[in-house]
DNA sequence: TGATTTTTATGATTTATATCATAAAATACC
DNA sequence: GGTATTTTATGATATAAATCATAAAAATCA
C-alpha cells in the first residue's frame, strides 16, 4: 500500500470479482486487467464523479456503498441507484461516450478501482463474454429503473416507501442479525429515492415503527414483519 | 410479397438500416442479417409481443410506431418507451436471456422485421461495432428512463404533461405543416405515459389548448407556441 | 464539554390531483 | 344508417401528500 491513500491489490486476488461483470476472465486477462487499473481510497460522502464530467475509465466497487444522484429540477436531489460491491460504475457515460448525467457520492468509505477506458473498451472487444456481462448489467438497471417508473406513476408514498425498504434489503441485504438493513441512509436521502417529501418519508417510517413493520434505531432500519411490508408495498407475483 | 402478409425485402434496399443500430455492417455482413431475418405487417392495436413471453428474435422497425407498457398494480397501463421506425425493439429481454417485461403493441399499422436470435448474438459476438450500437441504444434508454424518473418525482402533472408532448414531439417529429405531432395517441394513453389519471390528461391538455400552448384536433396535437410549452415543462438546460 | 448545526419528529394547513358523476362527441359496429 | 360503445369533456368532491411551522434529539465541531 502507499502512503498517499491509493494503493494496489492484484486482482487475482480480489474478492469481489467473482460476483462482478469480470468474473468471466480467464487468468490471462484477469493478469490484463490488473495492468490497467488502479485502486483508491474514499472517504464516506466523497465525490467519485460529478454531473457533466467525462469518463476517463470504468470504476470497480471493491468495497463500500454509493449513491447516484442527479440534481432535479429545483435543486432536489433524485436517488437513481444505488451501487455496492461488486458494481461496476459510470459505466453508462463511458459506453455511450457522453458527459456523467449523475454523480456518484459515497455512503461509507470506499475502495473503488478504476480500470483504464481504452483497456476496457479493447477487452470488451476482444472479450465477447465480458462485454455480455456488461450488457446483461445495463439490461439489468434498465429493469430496474422501469419498475421504479411504474411505482413513481402508480403508487402512493405509502407504498412506494415499504417497497424502497424492501429495495434497499435486496440490494444492501441485512447485517448479521439477519432483519437489520445494512445500509445508513438519512431520511433525506430514502425520500431522495422514493420521490417524496423528508417530512412524509419521516412521518410513514414512525408509523410503519407504530405498526410494529420495521425498527427504527438512528439511521438503521429492522424489518420485524417482512410479510406485512410485502403487503404494504402491494407487490404482486 | 407473399399473399399471407408477409413478404421480404432485402436489407440492402432498407429504407431505414441506415439509421438503425445496422447501419455499421458492411455488405457481407448485410447479406447474413438479410437471410436470417423475416418480415412481417401488423395492424393498428396488434400485439408484437406480451408480458412473459420467451424472446425469440429481435424485432426491428421498418415503418409503424409501437408503444411498450406494462401492466401495473391495478391492471392500470403504464407505458414505458415508445418506438418508431428504424429501432429495435425487445432488445432488453433477449439479451438479458429473460422474459419479456413488457408488452409492444402497435399504434397504427406496421411492418417489422424479426432477426432470428441465435444469427443475432452471432453478428454481435463477431461485429464490435454492432455490438456498440446496441450498448450505445440501450444507454440512450436508460437515460431516457432515469430522466423519466426525475420527472415522475419532482415535477407536478401540469409540468410532466407540457414534458410529454415535447417527448412525443422528439420521438416522433412533427408532420408537414410542421408543427402538429406526428403520433395519434389517445388521452388515456398519454395519460398511461406521464403517470396521471385520464381525466387530469384531458383537463390539462384541455388548459394547454385554452392558453393557446396548443391545438386539439381529435387526436392530433398541434404544437403552437413551443417557447410557452417548454416553460410549463419547467425544463433547464 | 459546551455551542452550533443538522437531522428527526410531529402538528396544522393548504393544495394538487384523484375520484366520482354526468353528458356530449366521436367512433365502431350490426 | 341507426344503435351501441368508447372517448372526450367538465363539474363537484374527497383526499393524499406537500408545505409551513416549531421543537426535540442527535451529530458535529471548536
Amino acid at each position: 500500500m502507499k502512503s498517499n491513500g491509493h494503493f494496489e491489490t492484484g486482482c487475482h486476488n480480489c474478492n469481489v470479482r467473482l460476483s462482478s461483470v469480470f468474473n468471466v476472465l480467464d487468468e490471462e486477462q484477469v493478469k490484463g486487467l490488473c495492468e490497467h487499473k488502479s485502486c483508491a481510497i474514499y472517504k464516506k460522502g466523497q465525490y467519485i464523479f460529478t454531473e457533466n464530467g467525462l469518463p476517463s475509465g470504468l470504476f470497480c466497487i471493491n468495497s463500500g456503498k454509493i449513491k447516484l444522484t442527479t440534481t432535479g429540477y429545483d435543486g432536489k436531489e433524485q436517488i437513481l441507484r444505488l451501487v455496492k460491491s461488486g458494481d461496476i460504475l459510470g459505466y453508462r457515460a463511458l459506453l455511450s461516450n457522453e458527459r456523467y448525467n449523475c454523480s456518484a457520492v459515497t455512503l461509507e468509505d470506499a475502495s473503488i478501482c478504476i480500470i483504464d477506458k481504452k483497456y476496457f473498451f479493447d477487452a470488451m472487444e476482444s472479450s465477447p463474454k465480458l462485454m455480455f456481462e456488461v450488457v446483461k448489467k445495463m439490461s439489468k438497471d434498465l429493469k430496474v429503473a422501469e419498475d421504479h417508473i411504474v411505482s413513481l406513476s402508480q403508487k402512493n408514498v405509502r407504498e412506494r416507501m415499504a417497497e424502497a425498504l424492501l429495495f434497499l434489503k435486496a440490494t444492501y441485504g441485512f447485517e448479521e442479525d439477519n432483519q437489520t438493513i445494512n445500509v445508513s441512509l438519512s431520511r433525506e436521502e430514502i425520500a431522495d429515492y422514493v420521490g417524496t417529501s423528508t417530512e412524509s418519508c419521516i412521518r410513514l417510517l414512525s408509523e410503519f415503527n407504530n405498526d410494529k413493520l420495521i425498527a427504527l434505531k438512528g439511521k438503521k432500519i429492522t424489518i420485524l414483519d417482512l410479510r406485512k411490508l410485502i403487503q404494504t408495498a402491494n407487490i404482486e407475483d
